[in-house]
Order: structure tokens, then sequence, then C-alpha cells
DNA sequence: CCCCCCCC
């Protein structure tokens, strides 16, 4: 197999002439030191008459040298590139697409005898020269030129970076120019013009997602761009999510052409733009480093406390320490999808704590233990629970972002918001029966003579342990499953149960607790079976039956530590009568955690109560 | 060419 080198390509490469698809050999190839962003690859190629060492891989081609496919000798074709020029005047050649025509070894070696291309003195003239005619040619196109590239050398990202001027628009003309340099503004983008540039920075980044419907399947991700003039969304489908995902970053500016426009489909998107952008075969997003006159991220953050104020699903933007966070879990969706979700917890300067759910990816990459800082554009404030946020697709999500709220928020927390005493507005679910609470004082209970209808009440408190008995606390208890007769001591070594008609040689211990409880008003004895028991002293039946045997001391310890202990208690209140004596009897159904938002709002609102009946 | 904004 021969191949035929383009004679003369490396010149107008180099000058940025017009040459269609230039087969080269690769000479020599190297990576560029760099300490961030994907490694970057310096080619020398040569046209079997020039050499040149300025060309540079565009990073999405960065496989080729990765997989060892791009290795000296080998020939390639140019398929895309782009001349960019350095403020020195030196140019350096992106490769944005090329193809491998010919392995190293079926090469076999250098090809012609090529002489490096001078590149300097009368080659700076003549670039100049160019530079001039183009910039004389451009005044009568209403554009805006591509004339000059400011390069820092720090980065090699920098190496492709540019800055535009603009040359007044002048009288439209027919002609269009020869490539896609035409700068427009993203107001200005509609579908009847094809040959456009525009130039901005990529406000929000889509996870790659797939689908499957009967017009086929495949996977896209999309992202959003803003400019100073306006901002679209712009869609890639598969080939082009393969080329253009890792690309593309969320923050940086990018030069974007040849995408398709077409009629945004409003009822899926809130950016102000009548239209979106697909991006095709022939599209090209390349990084420019100079952000200049692009701008960032605007982000309005409400304070967290505010948000009591705000109405439900208001869009909002917010920003706190992330105090705590949930496990990532999976859960079906009403449509059966299933999604995964995670729940956080935001804390701010104003001392007020938000739960936020994150789904999908970011639930599942989300990691909270080092309490972030976690800033959330696009947030939607939901009810639930009091309030609430949740992520949209149309969020973006940031951790310790570089930003000065950030800075503030994360010297705050650290000195002393950690130790704040936070309330949330976000109200812990009630687990269980999730019957609404019927809050109750003691004394309403007797006031207004609970339990003395047909059927039992229901009823919620906050109270404090007063007191626990300890005598008949625990007692043996059939070992069958779901049987828990109190079993009689045979004396024998064996315990009968006479409700399974059985005699055992074991038993378990439950418990059967009768506790004294006061709030501010009021005390009432209540019972607890073994369940809510356990939870109240803290230690299993197992354990304090055997504390009880062996450590009488340890045992009295339990119930000391469980005296003045306040929680929430769910209970059921019934009127019983032995022996023509009638009494209440008040079970405790559930036990929670005291939720102190709640539990100041009904101190209030009972206070303000007695003070009026006085 | 997708178009899902979810759960307690």
């Amino acid at each position: 197999m021969t191949v035929t080198l383009t004679q003369g390509a490396i010149e107008a490469l180099y000058t940025g002439s017009e040459v269609n698809s230039p087969v080269l050999q690769l000479l020599n190839i190297r990576q560029i030191p760099n300490t961030s962003g994907p490694p970057r690859f310096r080619l020398m190629m040569s046209d079997g008459q020039h050499s040149l060492s300025s060309f540079l891989l565009a990073t999405q081609l960065n496989n080729l040298p990765e997989e060892n496919l791009l290795v000296p000798n080998c020939v390639c074709i140019l398929k895309k590139t782009i001349t960019n020029s350095l403020s020195d005047d030196r140019r350096v050649v992106i490769v944005m697409d090329m193809e491998i025509l010919q392995s190293a070894e079926e090469t076999g070696g250098k090809i012609g005898n090529p002489t490096p291309y001078s590149t300097g003195g009368i080659m700076f003239l003549k670039c100049a020269c160019l530079k001039i005619e183009t910039l004389i040619k451009s005044l009568c196109k209403p554009l805006v030129l591509f004339i000059q590239f400011a390069a820092k050398a720090s980065s090699p990202q920098n190496l492709v970076s540019s800055t535009f001027i603009s040359a007044s628009p002048m009288k439209a003309s027919s002609t269009s120019p020869s490539s896609s340099t035409k700068l427009i503004s993203i107001s200005h983008l509609n579908p009847y013009q094809s040959k456009w540039t525009v130039r901005a920075r990529v406000s929000h980044k889509s996870s790659i997602r797939t689908w499957s419907n009967s017009k086929g399947e495949g996977k896209l991700f999309s992202f959003d761009i803003v400019d100073e003039s306006g901002e679209i969304k712009i869609t890639a489908f598969n080939n082009e999510v393969d080329r253009f995902f890792s690309l593309v970053e969320q923050g940086k500016v990018y030069y974007i052409s040849k995408a398709t426009l077409k009629v945004a489909n409003k009822q899926f998107s809130t950016l102000k733009n009548d239209y979106e952008m697909t991006l095709h075969a022939h599209s090209s997003v390349v990084p420019c480093g100079d952000s200049q006159g692009i701008p960032t991220m605007h982000c309005d953050f409400v304070p967290i406390a505010e948000l009591e104020n705000r109405d439900k699903d208001a869009i909002i933007d917010v920003i706190g320490v992330c105090k705590s966070a949930e496990d990532v879990s999976r859960i079906t969706t009403k449509t059966s999808r299933e999604v995964s979700k995670r729940a956080l917890n935001l804390i701010d300067t104003t001392g007020k704590v938000v739960t936020v759910t994150l789904w999908g990816e970011e639930a599942e990459k989300f990691d909270g233990s080092a309490q972030p800082v976690v800033a959330i554009k696009g947030a939607r404030l939901s009810d639930f629970g009091g309030r609430s946020l949740s992520a949209l697709f149309s969020s973006t999500i940031m951790i310790n972002p570089d930003i000065p709220e950030a800075f503030r928020l994360r010297a705050w927390y650290d000195h002393k918001g950690y130790a704040v005493d936070s309330q949330s507005l976000t109200e812990k679910k009630s687990v269980g029966s999730g019957a609404k609470m019927n809050w109750k004082t003691l004394s309403d209970v007797k006031n207004e003579h609970l339990g003395h209808g047909e059927k039992a009440d229901y009823f919620s408190c906050v109270a404090t342990v007063l007191y626990i008995r300890k005598e008949n606390c625990l007692y043996q208890a059939c070992p069958s499953a779901d049987c828990y007769k109190k079993l009689i001591d045979q004396q024998n070594g064996f315990y009968r149960c006479e409700k399974c008609n059985r005699e055992f040689p074991n038993f378990k211990y439950r418990l059967l607790l009768s506790a004294n409880l006061a709030d501010f008003g009021d005390n009432q004895w209540v019972t607890c079976f073994h369940e809510t028991a356990e939870v109240l002293l803290g230690q299993s039946a197992e354990t304090l039956g055997q504390l009880r045997d062996t450590d009488e001391a340890a045992f009295d310890e339990v119930f000391q530590k469980a005296n003045y202990t306040t929680h929430v208690f769910k209970n059921r209140v019934k009127l019983e009568t032995y022996n023509d004596e009638s009494r209440v009897k008040v079970t405790v159904m559930e036990l929670q955690p005291v939720d102190h938002r709640e539990y100041s709002r009904r101190l209030l609102s009972n206070i303000r109560k007695l003070a009026c009946s006085q």
C-alpha cells in the first residue's frame, strides 16, 4: 500500500490557508507536561517537504496516543484542524479530527527528506500581511473577527485561548466567510443561518442518559451555555456524546459552531431562548481559555431561614454546610422507575437547617463525610415536612464552590456553626401509623376526659420520665415465636405456657414497664410494653434480665439513666373498669426523639392558651 | 432523536 503526503500542506496549515484533508506523516509525538486537566499531546508532522512541530492534538483524540495508535512514522489524514496564533505570532495547529491511514510498521520509516518549516523572518511578515488582508476583507461583513490570540504559557490549554475583537457591523455581504469564524452572540442565533460561532460558558451540564422507545434508543446529554446576550440549551446524541461529554466542563468557556438550531420545546426548558441546539457529526466545540466578558454563573442565594417565607414550588438558589447526610437509597416512583435519592441537611449562618434531596447520580456520588459546603442553583422549594428542597434535572450542584459565600460559611461553621442549636425547617417524618399527631398536654388528657368514650383515644405528648418502676418490669415469656405469654415456673427447671399448652426448658425476657411521666402542667402513670420499654431504657430485655441476675448496680443504673429523659410519646388512652372502679389507662404506643422546633411551637401555643384562660 | 423533576 502506498500513500502520498500532501506537499505544501504544512505551510498551508501554518498560514491558515485552505487545505482539504491533508495527508501527513507523524515524525514525533510528546506529552506536554501539565499538572491539571487532561493530557495534551504535541505532534511533529511532515508533508514530505516540510516538518513542523506546532501541532497540538485536541483532547477528544487523546485515545489515539493513549492506545499507542498514533506513533512516529504513521501516516494520518487530518480531517479537521484549527490554526491559532499565539500572542508572539507563533502559531499552533490544533488537530480536531484525524484518522490513521497507515501504521508506522506499514510505512517503515520517514518519507522523503523534510526540512523544518521556517516560521520566522519572512514568514512573520507574510503572516502579518495575511492578517491585515483578512481584516480589510472583513470590514465589508457584519462580523466579529478572529484576529489575535492571547496565550498564557502557564497552561497548555491556554494555547487555544484567544481574544476576539469586534468590527462594527457594516453592510451585510452575500459572501460567506470560508470558515465558521463569524462570532455571534447567543441571542442572535436562529435556524436560518449556518456559518456562525458562539463563545459562551457552560452554565449547566447534565449526566449521560439513555432512552428506549418505539422510535428507537440511544444516549444523550445536554448542557446550557450563556454569554452576555443570553442562554441556550445544547443537546448531544450518541456519537456526539462520545465526542463531547468529557470535553464539556461546567463553568468553562468554549467556541461552538456548526450545530443545528431548532425551535425549543418550552414545555421542557425554562431557558430564555426560543431555540435550542443539537450537535451533529460536523459540529465543533473548542475550549477557549480566555473567558473575559463571558458572565460567570450568578447565584442569588436565599438564606435558609428566609425559605419559610417563600412560595411552594419557587425555584431558588441555596448554599449551606452539609451538617449531615443520609445514606443513598433506592426508591420506586409512581411510574415504577427506580431512582437513587439522598437527603442532605444544610445549615447556614441563620442557624436554620433545611433538608435537600438529591436524585440519581448526584445522590450516588455525593460524599458528605467532610461536611462540605454545598451550593445548589435552581432547587425547588417544597412544603413537605414544612419546608424542604429538591434538586431538579436543571439544578446545578456545587460542592465547596470557589466563591466568597462558601469561604464565609466554612469559617463560620468550623468556628461556631457546628455547635449552634440549629432548628430544621423540615420536620422529621412521623414514623409508624402516619396518623396526624393529636398533641395534648397531660392536663388536657384529664380535662378533656380523653378515653372516656366507647373507643380508645390516641394522643401525643412531649414529656419527661420522672420515675420507672423496677419491680416486676421483666417477665419470663414463652420462647415460641410470636407468643409472649408469661410462663409459669414449674420449679423443676421447666416453664409452662398455658397458651401453647407446652413446657419449655428456656424462656425469653419481656419488658412491661410502669413509668411516671410529667410535662410542665401535670403527671401521668403510663404502661410501656416490650418494644417501647426497650427504647425508653436503651437496653434490650435480654441484657436487662442478665444484669438483674448478675449485676444489680448496673441494672439500677439503666433506670437512673432513663430518668429525666424527654421524648415524644404517642399514647393510647382508655377508661378501664375493674370491680366497679374505673381508671384511665394510658399505654405508650411509640417513642420518638423530640423535634425541638415542633416542641417550641407547641410550648408557646400552650403558654398562650394558659395565659388566656387566666 | 430526549423531555425523567421523582420518595416520604
